[in-house]
DNA sequence: GTAGAATAGTTGCATAAACAACTATTGCAT
DNA sequence: ATGCAATAGTTGTTTATGCAACTATTCTAC
């Protein structure tokens, strides 16, 4: 009797959402198979794009440009310093603070890892044309502005 | 001497990367936010939006729909029946199966859920116009359609 | 029809991440 | 100047997830 199909009208919206988490789960895949070979998981490698040698970063930008919390930033770093790929340096200005930078070898296989990284995601995105592409990662830029808003609007 | 900028070729791709990235976290940010009042992870949520009070699902068909692990799908679903929202059911065609079905009471929050998810899902869009939305989402579509394919291949 | 392969599901274990509580510094207000 | 609030980072704990090993069925080949 009370057979509950999805609310058809409400289905648009739903189906969106499922087009948008589905395209994450595979990129995401994806990422991680283009990694496998330089023993970096997604979250190491997001780490990595945002370090260099010589300009330390805070872990707490870290972890506000990456959207993870502090502890996990931390964990993050130790296994990057484990792993011989960076360094936490006592800011001289704030002795709370630690600048992490990259270690030669980290710069090394930030640089290895970011071109077959590129490359398989080009690989990835190439159903869609040039064309449509660029179209796509306009609309994405525009939107991230618009949820960066949001966001915004949120913590205050 | 060595100062390491990221490689400015490959920053296009890093970019659109980054992009992609950011988008999701922001959106799956906001998809906690909208379901916490209904006591729904999102992938509670994901997995209520595959289920139905008539029709029964097979854990292994929630496992590769959802892209979760079968392990990861038992116990979703145990949460799912412990909330008394899903129940499971044996396969009377095959014992080794179990049908997942919705109680009642799972099939009124899911659509409560998903009324308040998808409004959110609609303000969160709300930066792009319905034109741009409707330009993201055929791009997206296709993507999704290249993408699967290219994870057929893997699979082989 | 029986043995071995495949499938459905569960359980044990390891890891990634969030959250809360904590320490050590720094900044601010009066 | 001193004390209180804010900040940077770490550690303890819980939860979500994947992978591997396992049981119980079903399918396949011969």
């Amino acid at each position: 009797m009370s057979n509950s199909k999805t609310p058809s009208e409400a289905g648009s919206s739903s189906q969106h959402y499922r087009l948008i988490n589905d395209i994450y789960v595979m990129l995401d895949n994806g990422d991680r198979r283009a990694l496998l070979p330089f023993n970096l998981t997604t979250s190491q490698y997001n780490a990595l794009l945002l370090l260099d040698d010589t300009n330390g970063q805070r872990l707490v930008q870290l972890s506000e440009r990456l959207l993870l919390d502090k502890s996990t930033i931390t964990r993050l770093i130790d296994q990057l310093e484990q792993a011989g790929l960076a360094q936490r340096v006592t800011d001289p200005d704030d002795r709370r603070a630690q600048r992490v930078i990259l270690t030669p070898l980290g710069v090394e296989r930030r640089d290895q890892a970011q071109i077959a990284h590129n490359t398989s995601l080009e690989q990835r995105m190439s159903s869609l044309s040039q064309d449509e592409q660029h179209q796509l990662y306009e609309l994405l830029r525009k939107l991230r502005t618009g949820l960066l808003d949001d966001l915004e609007q949120q913590d205050i």
